[in-house]
Formats: structure tokens, sequence, C-alpha cells
DNA sequence: AAAACGTTTTAAACGTCGTTTAAAACGAAA
DNA sequence: TTTCGTTTTAAACGACGTTTAAAACGTTTT
């Protein structure tokens, strides 16, 4: 019984890094199980198949990573002061977790059919709450009237694709990863000046 | 000698659609062969691996769909309007190819360690003609100086990734495949001037 | 026209993949 | 100590990427 959980535990973590470092499909279940320590049929007799271990560990990830950004999305902050924490908040999760980027994006393409039903997803996306309040802002007269689905994925844009990217980056502009992880810090200063900006009702 | 050509030319454009719309590693070569309408073992005498016949379309794709973009950063059009085109152009390109950011991005992580070599890749960066134009026009005044590095990584994002979340925003929105594109086409004059924007010096 | 040649195609087999199976080993309750 | 449900094991299944040797083909040579 504790011996039960401590497999299934072990077999979590041991696909998790696989799956983040060389992707599901490049995985196999003799590694995981190899990784693990256990035996081949666990994996199956603990998770059903591949491809639910996979769910599993997605939604867990998901949900790890995105309720702190929701949690800002939702708070009473102001507008400005909110996409500033939420850009530097995300860009820092995905600083510590650089393959998460990656990771989504493949799933994004390889389950494309099952998207709807993995709920785990929608936490990525911009809650009613803030969409409101783009809205509201703009009515006030605040900044300037802009549609909030262009505007979150501008946002989401601007903080993960340099993520997808970074080994083109890296390559074309010989950075190490110290300099890589520089210039993602840059960003978490510049993507928000570059949002506000086109905010702000200054022209 | 026309009958191999031909064979060659069937394998390659039934592996492209497959591993397009499934991804490589979701794609069988019996898949192919039945596909191409071929013996299973002729996948291995034209292309020697599976992964060599992925290397050989990867080049292709990002080779057909790069040649106008360079042409355009290297032209000698006025900054702005090189943006704009620029911008405009790749969108059309990825709106007639919508897997294609997929595919890229699934091969940036899938094939991380083999990016050096993999020279057609880099053909997806900016150019040195246009770094040094966006760092002349600082100069002379005429935009804000701003580091071409950031500049040309958030152009990319923009345009790019909303192709990768695609599903991600048909469902949150309730898209559908008309109302993407609808989304996307709007993208064409927003991303620029939300970009110009950020160049100008009127501030 | 037949023989000889290199090129192209074929069917069968290899080891590895994800998955299933039936039985063995184990731990707690009786 | 026996019983019983839980956990683990080894072996096997069809499908995967790849290799092989031989068959079929088209050209060139005699």
């Amino acid at each position: 019984m504790a011996r039960s959980r401590n497999t299934e535990k072990k077999i979590f973590d041991a696909a998790t890094e696989l799956f983040l470092e060389k992707g599901v499909d490049r995985t196999s279940v003799r590694e995981i199980a190899n990784k693990a320590e256990i035996n081949l049929a666990l994996m199956n007799y603990y998770f059903r198949s591949k491809e639910n271990l996979f769910d599993t560990i997605f939604s867990s990830l998901v949900k790890k990573n995105s309720e702190e950004l929701i949690r800002i999305l939702n708070s009473d902050l102001e507008l400005f002061e909110k996409i500033e924490q939420y850009v530097e908040v995300y860009i820092e999760m995905l600083s510590e977790n650089p393959l998460l980027v990656s990771f989504v994006m493949a799933i994004l393409h390889r389950s494309r059919e099952r998207i709807t039903e993995m709920k785990a997803i929608s936490s990525l996306y911009a809650t009613d709450q803030f969409t409101k309040q783009l809205l509201d802002e703009a009515k006030k007269g605040n900044i300037r009237r802009t549609d909030p689905t262009h505007f979150f994925v501008d946002m989401l844009s601007l903080i993960a694709f340099p993520f997808a990217i970074k080994m083109l980056v890296m390559d074309k502009n010989n950075f190490s990863e110290a300099e890589f992880q520089e210039f993602i810090d840059e960003r978490k200063k510049r993507v928000p000046k570059l949002l506000l900006d086109s905010l702000r009702p200054c022209k």
C-alpha cells in the first residue's frame, strides 16, 4: 500500500522528466520503466495506457503552473500593474520550466482533435474578468479601445514564443545558456512596456 | 528511370502531407507507403531512413516558404514599409500553410541538438541587412533605439504564435475556421501597427 | 532475338515499440 | 497459518522502423 503510492509516483516523476525532455512520442515505456526502476507492465497497471499517463501529467503540469497566473488575472489590481505582474510572473515561471512551452505547443498540435476535452488547457487562456477589465477601461477612456482577444494573443505571443524558438535564437546570436537567460530577463521589462504603450491614449 | 523519379516524388508528397497533419513521430512508414502506393522498403531505398526523409522534407518546406521573406528583409524598402510588407506576406504565407508553425515548433524541440546542422532553419531568422537598417534608422533619430534581437523576436512572436495556439483560440472564442481566418486577417494590420508604434519617436 | 547489365521493386525477417495475460509474490485480516 | 485482495512479474501479441536477398524490369550489347 505504501509501496503502491510510491510506485505510482516513481512512474509519474520519471515519465514527466522524459516527456518534457524528449517529447511523448520519443519516450518509450521501457525507458520510463528503467528510469523509475519498475516493471514494464506497471505503467499500464497504474495508468491504463501511455496516452492516459501523458494526459495525467499534462493536466498536472498545466494546473500547477497556471494557478498563480489566473489568480493575477482575476485579482483587482489596476490594469497596467496587472499586465506588468502577469508578464513578469509568466516569464519567470517559464524560465524555471523552459521546456514547458515546447511541450504544450507539441500537445496543441499532436492532440488537436482532443483539445476541447482537455479542460486543463483552458486555464492557459484569458479569464472573463480580465476581458471585462480591458473593455471597461476603454469605455472609461483610460486606454485606447482594443480587441481583448487580439490583446491577449499579443501578450501570450510575446511571453511564450521566445521560449519555443530558444534554440534558434541561441544559434543565430551565439548565445550561451546564461546569455539567453539574460535575454529573457530583459523581456520582463520590454514586453509590458510594449503592451502598455499600445494601450496608452497619449497619441 | 521515369518510374524512379515518380516513385521518389510519390513518397515525398505522401510523407509531407502526413508529417504536417499528424507529426513525424505519429506517422508510420507503412502509412506513407500505403498513401504513396509503393512498397514498404522503397522509403528506405530512396531516402535511407525515415529521419532522413523528414530532414529532406523539412529543408524543402522551409526553403520554399522563406525565400520571399528573406527577399523582403534584404530589399531596400523604407523600414516601416518593409515591416508592414514582411508581416503581411508572412501571415499570408502561414494562412496558406496553417500547419507549418506547429511543424517547425515540434522540430525545434524534437531535434534541438541538431539545430546547428540544419542550415535551412537559419533562413527563418533576421538577416544582417535588416538588423543594420534598424540600427541605422535609430542612429539617424528616425526611430526609437531598440535592440534588433528583441525587435525581431517580438515580430516573429506576434506573427507566428497565434498559429501555434490556433486550436486554443478557436476553442475559447467559439471560432469557426472562417472566423479564425478573419481573426488572422485582422492581424495583418494590427501587428505592423503595434510594432511601428513602438518604434515611432513621437513620445 | 537473346544474353548481360544495372536499376527498381518485392516479400520476408529482424529487434523494438505499446499493450495484454496469467501466474507469482506480497501484506493484512481471519 | 490460511485466506484473500493487492501488487509485481515474465512472456507473449501485433505494429513499428529497418535490412536482406532475390525477383522483376528496362537498356545495352552481342
